[in-house]
DNA sequence: TAGTTACGTAAGTCGTGACTTACCGTGCTC
DNA sequence: GAGCACGGTAAGTCACGACTTACGTAACTA
């Protein structure tokens, strides 16, 4: 299974409807799709992105499969985007202070 | 202009690559351009979508314009996320809980 | 075993978006 | 004012990805 970057994984909207109708806990694809505006197998090819992205994990059951969040891929977005905002935020202070020294608001 | 979901625009790297050399500190076009294997006008219509989805603003000076990070953008972000990483959260230890209790781990 | 349910996968279509080059406007500089 | 840097915009190309329908497969059920 060849890795995808969660954080574009996220960047679909359908994808990011399927995964806030997972939020309450595991669902299955037909399930899913009942409640989205596409047809079942497009909802199982968004599944299989968000698999590759670690945001879901698969669980079969009977002839069922039962999709639930995964915390890793969470986790990975999680790591990235507060390490960035955190970078951020000490420029927006730098650059604040600086302006204070030269007057400029 | 347009709004744009600022999720979706980070969801393509090469507007990420933009956003790391903004951490720093506000940037030229150019001066971006120069270090990424893309063309100038290409990075211009990235900072147009960046700014659609306020991760970027802009400011002239002379003949140059400086784009530098947008805290609203990225403040909408960190909400979206931290909204949807508490739920999930909740479930995981719900689940959890429940595990416990089957004694299936 | 035959039928049904639930999914995944293959194959094909179609729109979109990420590029390119060409061009135009704007603001310094000599 | 002429030339130059800087960058936004237009127009066109091209690949990719988000869909669809059709089909194949595995697991319950009667």
């Amino acid at each position: 299974m060849t890795y995808r970057a969660p954080i574009e994984a996220l960047g679909d909207p359908m994808r990011r409807a399927i995964l806030e109708r997972l939020v309450a806990g595991p669902r299955s694809v037909g399930d899913i799709a009942s409640e989205l505006p596409v047809s079942r197998p497009a909802v199982s090819q968004h599944l299989r992105v968000l698999k590759e992205a670690n945001l879901v994990t698969e669980r079969r059951e009977g002839t069922r499969r039962l999709y639930r969040l995964d915390p890793n891929g969470l986790a990975e977005v999680r790591t990235y985007f507060d390490d960035f905002w955190a970078r951020a935020l000490a420029e927006f202070k730098q650059a604040a202070e600086h302006n204070e020294t030269k007057g400029e608001a």
